[in-house]
DNA sequence: CTCTAACCGAGACGGTACGTCCTGTCTTCCA
DNA sequence: TGGAAGACAGGACGTACCGTCTCGGTTAGAG
């Protein structure tokens, strides 16, 4: 469904509209590309969208919900999940993806998402959540650095990758994405001599 | 000026009336701490400091401003800034202390700050100046390790500033201040692993 | 048909429904009782009838027509059309047992209809048609007087009849149906003199 | 203020802008005169008035209390208060005149008014304090005529104004103003009978 | 004895309007 | 001139209904 179409869609019926859906949802990604997070309301996406707003209340109970949504539609481009060989090499190319997959728009709706976490408990939620499964999944490429023999045994994987990412949200939340090879360097071997035995 | 007061300020001329000004900031700070940054408005510190809202708006330029009025003033009881002697120590007790002073409502006040800056690209600026200046000046803790011989010259001092605080971010971020001594002593080790000889 | 039945009724086939329509007609008028015209909405009908909107619309083209067959339901009770034997007594009977028939919900069925017959012209139709029909109706009761040769022959009856509602129709909307037999005997007075030989 | 001005006003500091209060009522009766009471909303009044919700609200308690400002400054054409020296010349002169005056958008908005009263009760507060104030005032019509010795001093006025003045709902609420000076002679002829000596 | 047409409940849909809250600007009046 | 007060235009909030539509299922009656 293009959400340049002027034609209104039509109801079909007692079960939910795929075109409504995805109409606002690709409404919702635009109006963040352009206006960023404080053009960004439920009122506008509505509009854009040719929804009513009760329809994206029906299935998104809060802002914060559709930016999720939004953002996990963004990330069809995959998360960084590196596999190089060396924990210096995941470290590195992780933070490295990690910053250039944030680096356009994606970003701007990952902020917003954790600023409206310190808004909305729903959403406080639903990033919380979020943000436990990446790190336990991040965790598992220390977990294969440890099965290498290249990690020491008894440095925990969870708090590795919950370091690493905090690292990555700061970048994130200071604006400073670009250009930041040297400082990734930097952290990096930090992180990797901590690590290794 | 209490904020029960009910006789209504008046001017007192052609100069900055500093009990406007307290009032306001103990307004702010009040509203804070019952209702958190949901009921934070301009409108409602306005309210209760009994001062008009272009008062407010002629002296904090932002509402961000406003909350780093905030948060400063509740840094009477000071950041930490630790000096114990060892690396691991200086690192544990930031941490600790940090998550500490973070615990009451100030953590909510630097939470809102953070939120904000994503909105409002003058909290980002203000919140970039102070956050650069907390690193350079907790990165001195960083120098007294290397001065002691404790640490690698060629470890970055800034950067290791930068991604232990980091590390408290995210724990602020994601509401995990609390009962973390256990997961503050996993990052330290690997702090200090990363940074000494 | 029961609303408190908590099984949905389902279809009997390529014909009405008869069950639907009594719990339809039983709904509207309950919620018209609990919570008079402001909560009256088809939506709350058919919530509470457990039954379909497009039902209800299909058999009901307006809301007025609902109110009008509940009005007309209502109407079990019959509506004054006295024959006392004197057209003071008609009269004073008429307009004492009119007011006395509309204390209840009743009057406020017709309030609402009479209301929203000045939004929807359709209901305005039906109104107009109803109130044609009752009008000529009572003009019986001076018919009859005439008859009698108690009135004149000259004074119109479709006009006295008219008159006479019209005085019923403005204690109902003014909301002076309570103890008013002082002013309908003042009423009647008047009328009576002036339709007399 | 035209309404068709497109730059939008200013506030005019802490006290109410007239402008703003012209706008509006210009707007609601521009939008009634167009659209009728069904597109009546205060939204729309708000748009084509260049003025926020907000605003209404602030001086408009209700839809009813807009709709009675707009009601009285449509009243500047004056009400009927004949005095033509008898009893029928004055009450054919009335209803003829009040029936000209609602002929136009006043009736309408009179119509509306007393639907808006069925609804809400604070509406119908309003519309009873006007209309008592009003049959009061229409009274003295009745109080001449006795002082004249023309008609009975056992006749209450109130209730002669109030019977009077119920025709003309009638008339109004069921849409029969068009064409009814016959009716209107005769119902004329029934008040006058029962009220001479 | 099958097929079709109309009915039923349910509920999603695009919309409109509601009444409230807040934003940032502006003006008036007081000290 | 600074400050309290508060009106202003504007816009978003989340909710309630509107009237329309489709769905899946049911049954009566037409063929």
């Amino acid at each position: 469904m293009s959400t340049t179409d002027t034609q209104p869609r039509r109801s079909i019926g007692a079960a939910r509209n795929p075109d409504s859906h995805a109409a606002i949802l690709a409404a919702a990604e635009e109006i963040f590309c352009e206006s960023g997070y404080a053009g960004f309301s439920i009122e506008a996406v509505a509009r854009r969208a040719r929804a009513g707003k009760p329809t994206i209340y029906r299935w998104w109970p809060s802002k914060a919900h559709l930016l999720l949504d939004v953002y996990t539609r963004l990330k069809s481009s995959r998360m960084p999940d590196p596999d190089t060989g060396t924990l210096e090499g995941d470290i590195r190319s992780f933070l490295t993806e990690l910053v250039r997959f944030w680096s356009g728009n994606t970003g701007g709706v990952y902020k917003s998402l954790i600023a409206e976490a310190q808004a909305d408990h729903k959403a406080a939620e639903a990033l919380q959540a979020y943000s436990i499964e990446r790190t336990q999944h991040t965790a598992g490429m220390f977990e294969r650095a440890k099965a290498r023999g290249e990690m020491r045994a008894d440095a925990d994987s969870l708090a590795a990758s919950d370091l690493m990412s905090a690292y990555a949200w700061k970048l994130l939340l200071t604006d400073r994405l670009a250009d930041q090879a040297d400082i990734i360097d930097k952290v990096t071997s930090i992180l990797v001599r901590g690590l290794v035995k």
